[in-house]
DNA sequence: TAATTCGCTAGACCGA
DNA sequence: TCGGTCTAGCGAA
């Protein structure tokens, strides 16, 4: 008897032993829980092009290959892209994967296609199903197996998850913790729908609320585990819980023979590579891990706090100042017993705002997932190239072409030892310039890509008309098909429309649930569309095209020049450029309205979805000259007729600059654009290095971020950030690659290396004062002072202002 | 085995 | 000790 159920699909596993046939296993979330569907029809496979098929499939059916193994199946089949293309069916994937070399090598068979994309992501693509979304599943049972008939998944709305957020904290006796040898001291939970808890042992806790005390790190343990079990999330947050928290509380289960069941049935984690870091991940619960989450937002600068621990996190998100309890508090407190509500507290905000953090960006990963086939414990740990091929992926099965697989590490390496040309920057007008209009091209890379169709397949295409036809990158020997659209310019087009149609209907929308929704979506698309370009010359794309790129960049460069040139002759003045902008100088005797015509004439000769915008008329901008002279290229302030100043590229927004200096700049800047008094920024500088001089200037404003982006032994040149870290090392403290290193430069020592220390191991007042003014202060202010006619001298000393006006003159 | 290229700067490094 | 070159990091787009 045929059943029927529906849900939202959370999960998709199979499993595939040496003997047996590969089983898909769905888990979907019911009203009666999570409950798990298998498919025994659905076998993977791969296609192969052939000089003559019907000998290749003939050759196939009659003889094993070297491991003994068969092919279940073959069939001819027609592709658009490709002629004489036979699909060859598996038992299991181990046999799929290990015959693949031997299939090459089958007289007559010249490509395989489709042979690398993974088993669930084969299913997910040929039933056209997304997980997220909601499925109708028809299926018998069968001896307590749920088999499925038919199943199908339609677009849904708002998702609301049942969540529960863990986070461990654990003993560190002057060291790192080590799950071999340091307990567990407590374990936060906090879920959706009720109120936080916290797992403790011990003495010292009595009466406080929600904390479950018992007897022992065991018992702890197998406390929470029952909570979770009890709970049956469909998702479990961490921080860092792939490789801190579930890895420790592996550890610490495995000592005290428990096991972790805290996945679908009972069941472990497991740990699944995910290109070079390791993930936990559990069978149908989705592990949601928030630092990752906050990784993928930073590279898409929708984050963009320098440090990615939780407070910083959660200062730089909600505007809140969590109190970090240090290792040294934690194990004082263990091991006194006093003041444990403070441990039990800092546990309990950190679990909080794990919780929180999660309900703030799901609804970005949920619609990723849904629009790209993955699940959230996927989808929350993608990049951006995975993203753009699954959306490619489902365009070329729609329209019957064979997806390419990914090039070996030899045709990736080859491919990045050519790079392409890319975008046109302009040199700046150097100095301070009144009334500066900026105009940009929406999305510019995905609109050329659009309207000159640029893909592999329309790549110097055969028809007569194209080859001497109009559509021939600038500068460049290819051109593509004016016929047909290719694969890319489809999936983009299709892409920028949705989110057009996403973005009207938002605004019509009233319900917050539906607009959050609508707004995550819209948000994805532009992520996508942002990341096509990117994808296209990624040496490891499976549609890599470098003549595509090349060419994209091209017409790039060609359209924001013909801007500037078109704005010289109506009247505007280029100040500069980069990329996809030009920054135009308005006379005195043109309005708003000027620019917006201008605007308008342009775009009205644009082709298909090119669109130049109008981004902002601004009252002053400063272009400061190089170090080693002329004018400095993505460096400038501008200020608005509003009083909002934006800085782009001056030290005062990276993060390798002192606070102390950062903060300066800006007040200078401040001055010099607002119109302002320069006069009293001088004396601000004076002011600071007068302070710095006196050692009056705190550790907190002195502090250099720099990232180690390798272990130290392999430097060659070691800067300072690396000699801090060495030092420190020499000690016995240890450093991943990746992390922030906080430095200051002290007086022991002689070169600027030498005088490096971690800033934890640097007293107040220990810094080196010759090094601030002369390396920090002063190169941050001087190219600014230059601009109003200062020199360095004026700087330090004397209240020249001799030459303050000099530069009317000029 | 995390999308790209363009550009600036600091500070080490190295040979004269 | 100097000045040029190289390594390394970060940001703009």
């Amino acid at each position: 008897m045929n059943q029927k159920a529906s849900g939202i699909l959370l999960d998709i596993s199979y499993s595939s032993g040496e003997q047996e046939e590969s089983l898909i296993t769905l888990f979907v979330k019911t009203s009666e829980g999570i409950q798990r569907f298998v498919d025994p029809a659905f076998r993977p496979y791969l296609y192969l092009t052939a000089k003559n098929p019907r000998k290749v499939m003939e050759y196939l059916n009659a003889h094993p290959f070297p491991d003994g193994s068969r092919i279940i199946g073959t069939e001819t089949v027609t592709k658009s892209s490709h002629e004489n293309a036979v699909k060859v069916v598996f038992r299991n994937t181990v046999e799929l994967s290990n015959n693949r070399p031997a299939l090459k090598k089958i007289d007559g068979v010249l490509r395989l296609f489709e042979s690398d994309i993974l088993y669930p992501k084969r299913f997910l693509l040929d039933h056209r199903l997304s997980p997220l979304n909601e499925v109708e599943v028809e299926f018998t049972e069968n001896n307590g197996r749920k088999e499925i008939h038919s199943i199908a998944s339609e677009p849904g709305g708002p998702l609301q998850l049942n969540l529960l957020a863990f986070d461990l904290e654990t003993l560190a006796p002057g060291r790192f913790s080590d799950p071999s040898q340091d307990p567990i001291l407590t374990i936060g939970v906090a879920a959706t729908g009720v109120e936080s808890v916290v797992f403790t042992y011990g003495k010292g806790f009595e009466g406080q609320k929600n904390v479950k005390v018992c007897s022992d790190e065991k018992e702890t343990i197998e406390a929470f585990i029952s909570f979770v079990q009890e709970f049956a999330p469909d998702g479990i947050v961490t921080y860092n819980g792939d490789s801190f928290d579930f890895p420790y509380l592996k550890t610490r289960c495995e000592k005290y023979g428990l096991k972790l069941g805290v996945g679908h049935g009972k069941s472990e984690p497991s740990q699944k590579k995910i290109s070079i870091f390791n993930a936990q991940k559990l069978r149908g619960v989705q592990h949601v891990d928030a630092f990752q989450i906050v990784k993928f937002l930073a590279r898409m600068a929708v984050i963009t706090s320098p440090k990615l621990d939780l407070e910083s996190v959660v200062k730089h998100v909600f505007g809140f100042e969590k109190e970090k309890l240090p290792v040294e508090s934690i194990n004082e407190i263990w091991n006194s017993r006093k003041n444990t509500e403070r441990l039990i507290q800092y546990n309990r905000e950190d679990t909080e705002f794990t919780l929180k953090l999660a309900n703030q960006f799901l609804p970005l990963f949920i619609e990723l997932g849904r629009i790209t086939q993955q699940t959230l414990f996927d989808a929350t740990r993608s990049t951006s190239s995975v993203n753009v091929e699954s959306i490619m992926m489902q365009e070329a099965l729609a329209r019957g072409a064979l997806i390419p697989t990914k090039p070996s590490s030899e045709e990736a390496e080859e491919r990045n030892q050519s790079p392409i040309q890319g975008g046109y920057v302009r040199e700046p007008v150097q100095g301070l310039h009144e009334r500066i209009a900026v105009l940009d091209f929406r999305s510019l890379y995905p609109s050329i890509i659009i309207s000159h169709n640029i893909s592999p397949e329309t790549l110097n295409c055969p028809h007569a008309s194209c080859v001497k036809g109009s559509n021939q990158a600038p500068e460049e020997n290819t051109w593509f098909c004016e016929q047909e659209k290719g694969l890319i310019p489809s999936v983009l087009a299709r892409v920028l429309e949705k989110r057009i149609e996403v973005k009207k209907k938002m605004k019509a929308e009233k319900d917050p649930l539906q607009i959050n929704a609508l707004n995550a979506q819209q948000h994805v698309l532009k992520i996508l569309l942002n990341s096509s370009y990117g994808a296209l010359i990624y040496p490891r794309f499976r549609w890599y095209c470098r003549e595509c790129g090349q060419a994209a960049t091209a017409w790039g460069r060609h359209y924001v020049k013909k801007v500037m040139e078109e704005a010289e002759q109506n009247g505007f003045r280029t100040l500069y450029g980069d990329t996809d902008s030009a920054m135009l100088q308005v006379p005195a005797e043109k309005e708003k309205k000027d620019i917006e015509a201008f605007v308008e004439r342009i775009n009205a000769k644009l082709t298909g979805s090119m669109e130049l915008e109008f981004k902002g008329f601004y009252r002053r901008g400063l272009f400061v000259s190089k170090k080693s002279g002329g004018a400095a290229k993505k460096k400038y302030a501008l200020m608005g007729f509003d009083g909002k100043m934006e800085v782009v590229g001056f030290e005062s927004v990276r993060r390798d600059w002192a606070i102390l200096v950062k903060e300066l700049q800006r007040k200078v800047l401040e001055a010099v654009l607002a119109e302002g008094d320069p006069q009293k920024a001088l004396e601000e500088v004076r002011r600071t290095v007068k302070r710095l001089q006196e050692g009056k200037v705190s550790k907190k404003e002195l502090v250099i971020m720099t990232q180690l982006r390798r272990q130290t032994q392999n430097y060659q040149a070691i800067g300072p950030h690396v000699a801090a870290v060495r030092k420190a090392e020499s000690e016995g403290k240890k450093f991943s690659t990746g992390s922030l290193i906080e430095f200051i430069i002290t007086r022991s020592g002689k070169s600027i290396s030498d005088r490096a220390r971690l800033s934890e191991s640097v007293k107040e007042g220990d810094y080196d004062s010759d090094y601030y003014i002369h390396h920090q202060v002063l190169p941050a202010v001087e190219k600014i002072f230059e601009e109003l006619g200062y020199r360095k001298e004026d700087l330090l000393h004397g209240g020249k202002q001799s030459s303050l006006f000099s530069f009317e003159g000029h």
